[in-house]
DNA sequence: CGGCGTCATTGATCGGGATCAAAAACGTCA
DNA sequence: TGACGTTTTTGATCCCGATCAATGACGCCG
């Protein structure tokens, strides 16, 4: 486990002009208690690879993830990995009641994230309903997405799987102009492989079957989305 | 999907002489609340095999359970069945973001439950902050949950499944004397498969290796634990 | 430009769990 | 008690995805 390198920004920074303001749990948040909020986050950069938190580790802080993505996931002591989501611009990282976190996360390509002592945040939060609701309104539909995840590694095809997990991540990466036909994968084959409950080699073949079919082009960094009527067939058996 | 026949108490309860009072959300409320919640609530009777509610039906009650076992499950187009969980007395079910279930619920066995209608259950909440915390509380310790589900499902080898399953379920019936070593199996080697994303036969068989290893006797209606220690070591991996 | 480490693809083979099939155990009810 | 439907167990075989192995494609840095 390699000590993570991370950046705090030196200068404050401001809720205002923050992108994923209107998203985030800050979404649930007035004006002035925006500007009181500011006090409580500090932006924090990550590079590819770094480590944010780790299983098992004990919660010091939350994180809401600005920009960037990072993998969620849980090791067996023998190694084997099962990556239980991916993070985007928006998600809220860290609730627990163990007071540990439940899984670990990295950052893939360059994350920032607004960072708040567990404290501090405890304390705001108390008499302030509407941001807890506003949690709770985002921990439901990550229990949701749970679920919809363990119908994927439970009872699915490799192909469905691979189908599955394409569209929904686009589903993900949506732009105001609607889902992109092109998607982007920031994260490599062995981190969709340990997503899907597969083994990089079936993913990599079964990639290059999806293409073969004129499903899929694969690209630089990403795939293609040639025939999303055949690709959504193939998802939803 | 044959209709529920369910029995509504004629009768007021009190949620004093509750089972559950001091485990579910309930625990969050004082006494002069706890009189006032006792009015929205109305314990309703399921019968074994019974669907308390279906995914994608509208959400109109929150259920609180009281006593017996449920089985949460979805279901693929074509009939595969992913049970997400198993509801124990103390479990809250009914909470999510889209106004629909996100998954079935059938009882196993006879079930009671304590029914809320969803608006005067949110009017309640509504300046109650601290049901809404415990109620969070509940959400995040089931998404922890989820995620180690995750990991057995994507992850995890036929016989590891079987015997962590085992160990999981004796933990959840766990009673003020430590964990019984005689294992009730209310629910049926399909659910159990369904759960651990196996066959029927797989489960069978895999139940049959564990007896014949020492490690569990199968009796009627459920297993005995002969050798807790092994079965640790099968699941750990 | 070339050497090297990492990641992805492709091929060959294996095996765990699925599938197909049948028998056994159990519960229910006439 | 016995016939019948349901659930569970056991057996035989198959196949999807894992494993083992090699090659190919990139990126990085000297």
């Amino acid at each position: 486990m390699k000590p993570s390198v991370v950046t705090i920004e030196p200068n404050g920074h401001f809720c205002s002009d923050c992108a994923v303001r209107g998203a985030a749990v800050c979404s649930s948040l007035n004006t002035a208690e925006l500007r009181e909020f500011e006090h409580l986050g500090r932006r924090v950069h990550f590079d590819s690879g770094d480590t944010v938190f780790s299983e098992e580790d004990i919660t010091t802080s939350f994180y809401n993830v600005l920009e960037g993505v990072m993998r969620l996931y849980k090791l067996l002591p023998d190694g084997r990995r099962q990556i239980v989501g991916f993070a985007l611009p928006g998600d809220f990282l860290g609730m627990n009641i163990s007071g540990r976190h439940n899984f670990s996360a990295d950052a893939i390509g360059v994350v920032t994230v607004c960072q708040f002592a567990k404290a501090a945040f405890g304390r705001f939060i108390e008499d302030r309903p509407h941001l807890l609701k506003r949690i709770n309104e985002l921990a439901i539909r990550e229990l949701s997405q749970a679920r919809d995840h363990m119908v994927l590694l439970g009872r699915r095809s490799a192909d469905e799987k691979v189908a599955t997990f394409l569209l929904g991540w686009r589903d993900r990466l949506v732009t105001p102009k609607g889902p992109p036909d092109t998607v982007p994968l920031p994260m490599s084959r062995q981190d969709i492989a340990d997503y899907l409950g597969l083994t990089i080699e079936t993913v990599s073949r079964t990639f290059t079957k999806l293409e073969r079919q004129g499903v899929i082009e694969i690209i630089h960094g990403g795939i293609s989305l040639l025939d999303p009527a055949r690709a959504e067939a193939m998802a939803a058996a």
